[in-house]
DNA sequence: AATGAATGAGTATTCATTCAT
DNA sequence: CATGAATGAATACTCATTCAT
């Protein structure tokens, strides 16, 4: 036999994707074989291959897919570079948390399959992961420049945000006693406080608290 | 051939351990074949087996063993549950930027391969894991009840720091322009800022803001 | 390489069956290694699994085969139930005999390799054994109720008769002075007489002839 | 360490042996491990090899021992060869079943394992298999030519009764309706019946009933 | 557009055996 | 007399991938 009656090439693509993304979430790049992938798909495993010509491919285009994705619809949600840069900041932990809340799969799998990726691929990645820190480090620098923040380091500061804020796929139940508008509020209010200035600076605090 | 002359049963073993950290966190758990494992050990993979009865033994080996001498090293260090709330979240979040700096293979191995744990194990490694973060979250809920700190949801706040300080692995390198202790400093003072609460309840201010 | 030019999926299973016999017989079950079987049949050992998921499968698939197109065989064979009884049993000790000799290979691991079965088949073949053990002790039931034959016990002579019967293939071996028909005659000849009755018991004899 | 206190290399060796019995009757002889045989016996794998070089060794010594214990047993038993055929032949018949029904592991092992047996070892056994059919073979002969017993042939007639005998092992439990001595009865019986021969030549019979 | 048949390299694990102690 | 440490070869089985159809 040959070509199933009724077959679509986007179709078949786009199953791929879906149940590749499962499959990774659920037992990592490595435990998924193209046969299960298959299985689940509905094709022989040499159909997969229509599609995609590797594994690694196929995890490429799953990873630079999802970055792509995150920064057009950051792109479109994007309150311009005009706004107060609190009111920017504000914006951007709501729309990273939003996002991540929505697509838990996309998002382990961005975070703990980079090492699965070959060289070049990660490359590619890495180039998108920095634009989407870039505009968090460009809000964190104009608040620092107009001194509506106060940072200590502007890199490490992202980096700690980001850490947080992308954290939270790794806990956060929908169906506990928390909503997801919740957790939205509380991890953006813990980035403004994080930017902010108003106190005595910490790191002498402590010896203070300790007299 | 078989026993090598001056070979040693707790030498062997502690070497398979640091071996396998380093191949884990380099490859990922499911990555590394006890055959590369056991060449990097210098010995034949069958030795593997007198020392871990299967590669899941080992790993739960590894990560059951972070998980404790963690708590172990918490316990030495630990100011008093006497001090003021912000002096033990300031050591805390010392000790935990430093102890983890300090073991990157470990630290990541213990978040990146929880999926590759068998239930049951998964399960004492999560025991542990809780006990940890109970720490943390003591603190700051008797901050809370005592009024230093301000915090909506000392659950979610808690994870959030956690991830925040953790993720210091991911990005630092030693060598670059910051040293480890001005990370430290850096985190430190971060979570502090994260815990204190005299400034206006951010949660409203983008609205203010953005006026 | 992949697909092999006018390969054919029927004929490399059932030349997978042939040299599993051979092998099974020469070497017993377990020393038989997929990797010596896949040799010989003239494949890599990873194309054994499309036809048998598992070396026990192959087994099952071996024995339960074997059992029924020896059940079939007779199914065909059969004289009826209508004729006398030693005719009937005439008729089944020179089936047997003749199916045996003819397959040593089969009838061989049949009985060698039950204990090599895993519980579920061992059980299924089992039945079908009892199925044809069936065949003889109904002869023999009909023939003791007519008074034909005078047995002690027919379950006791129906298994006495069959490890007689079978055991032919142990130690006959063609071109030697005896032919295939003179150990059918032989062997039918020696069934009867441990079915007929017209001499006294036996059991009674030595005490008789040790006086 | 060393020795273990108390040790004692006959009694080691007594319980080598019959762990081992156990061992091959219930998985076979390549399906037992040396380490699962050290383990039953209470040392270390390599303490069995000061009492057996190889496993090879340990299988031809249980086997060859079985029989010449066998040999040596009937050697006792004999009721001298000036008694009369059908005396000697059921003095023998009851011997064997006997003696084979209160050692079902050695008789399961002697029958089941000649393959496992290395060439030299195979052919050591196979003389002393060949004595002990000699035993039976000379009753036969004897009876043959003072005409007690009339045989079609004394080689088939003494591997078919030796097949049948034998064959008891395989479906005889203890516990069931029938007692040993029931059975030693009836498989006597049929040995008798088929060396006697006061009835017509039967390969005529079936064709005879037939009409 | 997809299948059915196959490959070759790899997996974790187990084996009988050896030898220094 | 026996152990503890190791070997080297083997085991059943799975993998990503290929290619004729």
């Amino acid at each position: 036999m040959a070509r199933t009656t009724g077959s679509n090439g986007e179709e078949t693509k786009a199953r791929i994707r879906s149940c590749a993304l499962s499959l990774i979430a659920d037992h990592g790049f490595e435990a998924m074989s193209m046969r299960r992938l298959a299985a689940a798909v509905g094709v022989q495993s040499a159909a997969l291959y229509r599609y995609f010509p590797t594994k690694q491919a196929l995890l490429a285009a799953l990873m630079t897919g999802h970055m792509n994705q995150l920064l057009a619809a950051w792109a479109e949600a994007i309150p311009g570079d005009s706004a107060a840069p609190l009111t920017r900041l504000d914006a951007f932990a709501r729309f990273h948390i939003r996002y991540h809340m929505a697509r838990p799969h996309e998002v382990f799998i961005a975070y703990m399959e980079l090492r699965s990726l070959s060289p070049v691929h990660y490359k590619a990645v890495g180039k998108l992961r920095s634009t989407y820190e870039g505009i968090l480090k460009d809000i964190l620098t104009d608040g620092s420049q107009c001194g509506d923040f106060q940072l200590d380091d502007v890199h490490v500061t992202a980096m700690a945000m980001l850490a947080m804020l992308t954290g939270v796929t790794t806990w956060y139940q929908p169906g506990g006693g928390l909503s997801a508008a919740d957790v939205e509020a509380h991890y953006t209010a813990l980035v403004c406080r994080m930017a902010m200035t108003d106190f005595t600076d910490t790191t002498e605090l402590p010896q203070q608290a300790a007299r």
